[in-house]
RNA sequence: GCCGCAGUGGUGGAAUGGUAGACACGAAGGACUUAAAAUCCUUUGAACAGAAAUGUUCGUGCGGGUUCAAGUCCCGCCUGCGGUACCA
């Protein structure tokens, strides 16, 4: 009987499909596992072979905590809202949740094929109205939470209200956009609106003005990598910044704990420091400045408040609120002019044309410590955003002052002993000060400590940390997104009642914005609540869906709350998370703000939602080329292109095999070949290949379907991972791929002779058991480190092994199959079964090793001199190091290599090596 | 510029500081076969010596260092990939 894996995996899927063998409940005896991968957003494209690699992994994991004795919860579902959708709306004019429903059969096709244990029945997807309801009720409750910096967490934002009606301001510490000053009595006079308007400056989720990049011809707020040269990426219409109302989250609350929440994290340190760097904490000084002749001062921050005697001047970024205050008559229309060109630039122009830039406002500031006056500038490389929108520049001591400094002729004052300023600044934050008054002769360190100090006694401003997330634009003019619940009255903002959830999205005629520049939500009928107030016509933007629901998997048909009690006890959080490092500074962020938010409204027992988390590598295509000689239609191949000159042209990969390609095939493959002419080497054409984005372009997709159709999903789970480390990326070359194929083949070889089972009771020799519980050994330590390609090759080993030994004994190969089950789940269930096993393997335990099996009768020592190895000798392992010494020298071998030689040193490392130095 | 990761045969990749190249692909040779496929066996880092067993030398991007011993640790570079960037 031949390994017929079509017929195999078709049954065993049937099998646990009907059986309902992955799903997964409350257990309260056995401990929990949560195993998530990434969900991915289906694209009309449908998987590639890279895709699965991390389901793969991941699926392997949650099988062998399952054999462990694990309740593994391994859920999967769609993040469905998105973009793409919505664009192939536009262009075809099928509706998005049409199409995204076909994706996702597409997907769930896919998937299905390759055998994974997920537990379908929790899926999610983020566009169905009974998951987004849990969506928009989180919105509400951040409308309706403020952030309290004194005990560090979300509070109902009625209890920043009863601060006001008794204290107003005085005992607020709340993160804010703006810091505001008021008593009892004003804010019992301000009106509903006015209130209504201090509050949104608290609320965790807030309306508020924000400069964005707009595009009017697409009717909508693009995101950084959308643009590019200043025009839109789809569609290339022009972009500009644009202040609008927007609503924003207040995620920069939450910066000193998503950087504090790392450190207990088991996550790449490389991970941990791409998200260290986003939030980039930094501590410094924020000092007033006073203008000369004014009733008007402004702050600055600084992180090198050390060279405070080194300021010459002070600049101002263009849309800072001071710039008009300062500006002197005589200036205005230069600044004026300065301000035009400003704004007529693009973000994007201003990053790739850095000329220095800038504008005299004709004010005068006084250094706080020398009294000095110093001239106010206004320049774009000064960012609003940051700190204060507003600089001390140090033109000796920072390289972006010294460029203005040089190009405005503007002095520049060294204030560390010894530096050359002559050419360039010197930034470096070690020296010793001078021309610095009372921090002459300190060193940087000390000197930025006694500023702070001095700034503090003198009131010259506060020591001041600064970070620079920001706080998450959270509106999309966009159709296939979830919306608001929120609607306005008299131009205020509110919030539906939780009761009325979800707010379903509408349907609309067309997916474009209106012609009133509204976004396509404004073209639905009676998008009001039933007093006539209008909704809000943004949609959320894709993280929203994604944010939390790792917690709606664990109680996913909850239609009372987001997730149980009960259901968020037991899971608790995510265990193993796998996906790719795009992820690092947006997904990762928004999703740790979100469930500590959760968390601090008491709504969940854990702040962090992803103990462990690994990434996995990309997959990139394996390309191949053919070589056509100029203006012919001859193809020359690869080692004889040298004689000719060639054009490179990327030939289909799967009509190429082992580089060697199929003349028939590239005929048939397009017209313009069909008359070709091909130079061979020994009767075959060679092609060439490089290593590039998996693409259709390149013609070097893989589809996992094909793969699984010609080898099978055992086949392509066991190559993916035998491929290389799960974290690094490589190419796909599906050449390699009958090798794992083939060791299925030997191990469905070593039950069956022709169609009977050959398997033998006999109990195993030594060598047998040695070979299986190496192979437990390193296949569970494999397993737990993720490095599963080794124990793929550990799997070949021990079948080489035991087919040498002519072993066909039960025991051994029912443990192999518990063993590779995880790996190759439809060959093992069957394999096992043949055994005369019930019921699913799935259910099997986890085979232990024992050590007095993998004992060595003998050591092999590797005997150097001098450190080079120049013999080998098996000894007793457990010989002590005195004698093997004594051993090894007295041999003859040695002895002869020795002869006349005076030993200094001899070096046992036990059980390794002998090193004789003479 | 800054941060992170990597560099090992023809290819993908193995190596708790201890015989570098596991395992696999490919290639070459052989067996079986009318033939092919499939399967099995042998060889396969490089150079040199030898009829052969075998031996010698060189070899993990480059240059130094620590060590009896370095792919692995340290210092200084080079190259590639990824992230991020007027963040004061």
């Amino acid at each position: 009987m031949d390994y017929n894996f079509r017929e195999i995996e078709r049954k065993w899927q049937d099998y646990w499909k009907n059986h309902s063998t992955y799903k997964v409940d409350i257990d309260q005896s056995k401990p929990k596992c949560y195993v998530l991968d990434m969900f991915p957003y289906p694209s009309g494209a449908g998987l590639h072979v890279g895709h699965p690699l991390g389901y793969i992994a991941s699926d392997i994991y949650s099988r062998y905590k399952r054999l462990c004795g694990f309740n593994v919860l391994h859920p999967m579902g769609y993040d469905s809202y998105g973009l793409p959708a919505e664009q192939y709306a536009i262009q075809t004019g099928q509706h998005p949740a049409v199409t995204t429903t076909k994706n996702i059969n597409r997907y769930r096709e896919q998937l299905d094929k390759i055998g994974f244990c997920y537990d379908w029945s929790r899926e999610v997807r983020t566009c169905d109205p009974k998951y987004y309801k849990w969506t928009q009720w989180a919105f509400i409750q951040m409308f309706n939470s403020y952030y309290d910096n004194d005990c560090d967490k979300a509070k109902p934002i009625s209890e920043l209200v009863s601060k006001f009606e008794g204290n107003g301001t005085a005992s607020v510490h709340a993160a804010c956009s703006e810091e505001l000053s008021f008593s009892a009595s004003d804010w019992a006079g301000m009106s509903q609106e006015k209130k209504q308007s201090v509050l949104m400056n608290y609320r965790i989720a807030y309306l508020a003005d924000t400069k964005v990049n707009f595009c009017p011809k697409l009717g909508c707020v693009l995101a950084n990598d959308e643009i590019s040269e200043g025009l839109s990426i789809r569609g290339g219409y022009p972009v500009e910044q644009r202040v609008m109302r927007q609503w924003s989250l207040r995620v920069s609350a939450y910066a000193q704990r998503l950087l504090d929440g790392l450190d207990r994290l088991d996550w790449t340190d490389s991970l941990k420091e791409t998200q260290r760097n986003w939030i980039g904490r930094s501590e410094g000084t924020e000092m007033k400045f006073k203008i000369k002749d004014q009733d008007l001062d402004f702050e600055i921050f600084t992180t090198r408040a050390d060279t405070i005697f080194g300021v010459t001047f002070m600049v101002l970024a263009p849309e800072s609120a001071y710039v008009d205050m300062v500006t002197t008559p005589e200036q205005r229309q230069a600044v004026d002019e300065y301000l035009a060109a400003v704004k007529r630039r693009t973000e994007r122009e201003r990053l790739a044309d850095r000329r220095v830039t800038g504008v005299f406002s004709g004010a005068y500031a006084i250094n706080p410590v020398t009294g000095k006056e110093i001239p106010v500038w206004i320049s774009d490389y000064v960012l609003s955003g940051y700190g204060t929108g507003a600089i001390m520049a140090v033109p000796a001591h920072d390289s972006r002052d010294y460029a203005f400094a040089k190009h405005f002729n503007l002095p520049i004052i060294p204030v560390i002993e010894g530096c050359d300023v002559s050419e360039q600044s010197f930034d470096a934050k070690d020296g010793v000060m001078t021309n610095s008054g009372f921090l002459n002769g300190m060193t940087v360190k000390e000197a930025i400590a006694a500023t702070k100090v001095y700034v503090k006694e003198h009131h010259l401003g506060r020591v001041k940390v600064n970070y620079r997330l920001r706080d998450a634009i959270f509106s999309r003019q966009r159709y296939w997104g979830e919306p608001f619940p929120v609607y306005y009255k008299d131009g205020i903002p509110y919030v539906l009642d939780e009761s009325k959830l979800p707010l379903e999205l509408p349907e609309v005629e067309n997916f474009l914005p209106t012609a009133t520049g509204e976004p396509p939500l404004g073209h639905a009928k009676n998008w009001c609540t039933s007093e006539g107030y209008p909704y809000e016509l943004n949609t959320m933007p894709g993280f929203a869906g994604s944010s939390a629901y790792f917690l709606r998997y664990m109680d996913p048909h909850n239609d009372k709350a987001l997730v149980s009690r009960e259901a968020n006890d037991y899971w608790k959080n995510v265990d193993l998370y796998l996906g790719g490092t795009e992820h690092a500074t947006g997904h990762l962020i928004y999703s740790r703000f979100w469930n500590k938010f959760l968390y601090d409204l008491g709504v969940i027992c854990e702040d962090e939602p992803f103990k462990k988390l690994i990434n996995q590598g990309m997959i990139q295509g394996r390309s191949n080329f053919v070589y056509r000689i100029k203006d012919t239609n001859t193809f020359v191949s690869l080692n004889l292109k040298g004689k000719y000159e060639v054009t490179p042209i990327h030939v289909d990969v799967n009509i190429v095999s082992n580089d060697v390609l199929d003349i028939e095939a590239f005929k048939n493959w397009m017209p313009d070949f069909k008359n070709a002419e091909f130079i061979l080497e020994d009767g075959k054409y060679i092609c060439g290949w490089a290593v590039e984005k998996m693409s259709k372009s390149m013609f070097n997709v893989v589809n996992p379907d094909v793969v699984v159709e010609k080898y099978g999903a055992d086949t392509l789970r066991l190559y993916e991972m035998f491929l290389g480390p799960l974290e690094a990326s490589k190419p796909w070359d599906t050449n390699g791929i009958d090798g794992v194929h083939r060791f299925l083949k030997k191990f469905w070889g070593m039950f069956y002779e022709k169609d009977e089972l050959k398997v033998c009771d006999s109990p195993l020799t030594p060598e047998e058991l040695k070979s299986l519980h190496k192979l437990i050994k390193k296949v569970t330590s494999d397993v737990e480190n993720f490095s599963f390609n080794t124990s793929v090759a550990a799997f070949m080993i021990c079948l080489n092994e035991l087919s040498a030994l002519k072993c066909c004994k039960k025991s051994a190969l029912e443990t192999l199959c518990i063993l590779l089950a995880p790996f190759a789940p439809h060959i093992s269930e069957e394999l096992y079964h043949a055994l005369g096993h019930e019921g699913t393997i799935c259910d099997a335990q986890w085979p232990k090793y024992d050590e007095k099996y993998l004992k060595e009768s003998n050591c092999k020592y590797a005997i150097s001199f001098n450190g080079k190895v120049k013999q080998t000798m098996e000894l007793p392992v457990d010989m002590d190091k005195e004698t093997v010494e004594k051993t090894v020298i007295s041999s003859e071998s040695v002895a002869k290599i020795l002869a006349g030689k005076t030993i200094r040193k001899v070096i046992v490392v036990p059980g390794k090596i002998v090193n004789i130095v003479f």
